[in-house]
DNA sequence: ACTTTATGTCAAGTATATTTTACTTTTTAT
DNA sequence: ATAAAAAGTAAAATATACTTGACATAAAGT
């Protein structure tokens, strides 16, 4: 699913995907692919990503219980 | 760095090390290392474990800055 | 003392996160 | 209307999370 929260802190901040993922050091499309929703990234770039947005885990990496089927 | 905070919510919940692995799906060399601390488990596992141990990732995630060299 | 359960650690293999290159579409600005 | 910047997407390659199997030590129970 989507993480429309991270697309919207970063917003905030007025960066674009690029910026953002210069400023954490990965590549463009691994952010674009974290807020299409359609993966997993490690815990140490989402503290990366929360650091730059001024947010915390559970502001943006929260997530209600879903069917992810193992 | 060593996670003892997530070692203390599993010791509060009486679990083994075998115990947490098996309640989410992964083997026990793979908790023991996130408790030992030199890895990088995905958001998707980190999620998971919260919600066995009943704590937020900011609870058990959550880092001050370090010096992560890349 | 002995047995069992829990923990720590290592090496080799498998699964998947992330990169690179490349092309298309959307949005924003001139 | 046109150009430039931003966003979406995909395939192949690389890096690394995670597994499996194995062995050693520590702690807990009888």
């Amino acid at each position: 699913m989507k993480n429309l929260k991270l697309k919207a802190a970063r917003a905030l901040m007025d960066m674009s995907q690029k910026d953002l993922a210069d400023a954490v050091h990965v590549s463009r499309q691994t952010i674009n692919a974290i807020e299409k929703g359609d993966y997993n990234p490690t815990i140490k770039l989402c503290r990366d990503i929360c650091r730059v947005l001024n947010k915390t885990l559970d502001d943006l990496f929260w997530e209600e219980e879903e069917d992810e089927t193992v």
